[in-house]
DNA sequence: TAGATTGTTAATCGATTAACAATC
DNA sequence: TAGATTGTTAATCGATTAACAATC
């Protein structure tokens, strides 16, 4: 972890994917791995991986490869998944509720420590083993348990006075499921992942939309 | 639409965004914008926003600029989000739930006619307006409905298996919240987009965990 | 040692940005 | 017409791939 003056986003991107098939690997008894044969599972190239790895260090031996646990250990360090950030989430409506309890944020590298939402129906409400607590109450509660990211499953029309409030509560990094851009809010250092599932779905009916395309044109250029 | 070859994948996840975006321009009562003005607010380049029209065809006017409502509905034609494409949800799991009742899929080129799920706990539950079906009716439901898209809520290890009877029954594209890498599949002419929640998250606590390295080597460094 | 595979440098490819002529 | 802004070409930048010397 000695050469990462800026590691690329891309770079970033792929890390998690080798974390995990890593995992798969180890879990498959296998204890040793080379670059070609990860990236002939992955696929992508074996170019591609080693570079990626030597953002960090040579984690590899000459001749050998890799030891796969101890490049899995030294990926999730780069990562941070052990570090167990503390994590609220902001917004218990439907899809709020599904990541409160769909997701094994251990795993990822944080824990989920409160849940909130303004809408008073729902405060007091359990999901899992949280209950959802009112707005009202997240200044003291960061106070006492310092989060630092923040999972935000609200309306566009809240998100950027909640982004702004969280900031200022010691919030530093956003997992936005809100349909608003974080990324155009103006505070510094500040992490964001903006999950637009709805841009997602655009992208995916393209595809559809332009393979029938091509299908049909193929047919005239015949 | 003429000129699109062969559209970058880059290209193409941005188009959502600036459909977006117009969006907002047209409910503000904007007609007429500049790619430099969009390109502000968007925090892009105005290069980049006319390059990535011009895959599709020329969209301005020389020395005006765009028209908002007439450029949106461009890319919406683009991307096809007025297709209505019929979609089936596979596994009403906690995501499922939130993903069948959270989106406005409409907004986004589908409609959602279906789903499924082989837990018999499960089965006949209502979710919205819909009745959770048996994974045994799921073919005759498709020669009847024709779905193209599937959101996939399944386990990792139903994924692959699913995926494949899928493709038998019709399905063009996947909408992936499983920890499973469709890219991997060997099916031809298949969309596919993978949403891997976790990966995600490790991605914002990489971002955490190296601005807090930056921050404490700053300090050394003085 | 010979064979294998890394770490790293160089070559290629693609994507982004800049520049500007065309034109409304 | 003059001013503005596009569409498009050229320049730059970055990311991916290929190649190979180092070395286990």
């Amino acid at each position: 972890m000695s050469k990462n003056d800026k590691v690329s986003k891309s770079v970033i991107r792929r890390l998690p994917r080798y974390y995990r098939f890593l995992g798969e690997l180890l879990k498959e008894g296998k204890s040793k791995i080379s670059s070609r044969e990860l990236a002939e599972r992955m696929n992508v190239t074996a170019s591609q991986i080693r570079q990626d790895l030597n953002c960090f260090g040579g984690f590899g031996q000459q001749g050998y490869g890799y030891n796969a646990a101890e490049l899995r250990d030294e990926i999730g360090e780069i990562l941070g998944v052990n570090r167990n950030y503390p994590a609220v989430l902001i917004g218990a409506g439907n899809l709020g509720r599904a990541l409160c309890v769909h997701l094994d944020y251990e795993k990822y590298g944080c824990r989920l420590c409160g849940v909130f939402d303004n809408n008073e129906q729902l405060v007091g409400t359990r999901i899992g083993s949280f209950e959802v607590q009112p707005m009202t109450g997240l200044e003291s509660f960061c106070s006492a348990n310092k989060p630092v990211i923040a999972i935000l499953c609200i309306p566009k029309s809240a998100a950027p006075e909640v982004c702004e409030k969280l900031a200022g509560l010691g919030i530093r990094a956003f997992w936005n499921f809100s349909h608003y851009d974080i990324s155009l809010v103006n505070i510094p250092d500040i992490n964001v992942e903006n999950v637009h599932l709805g841009d997602s779905l655009m992208a995916l009916c393209y595809g559809i939309n332009n393979s029938e395309k091509k299908y049909s044109e193929g047919s005239e250029e015949q």
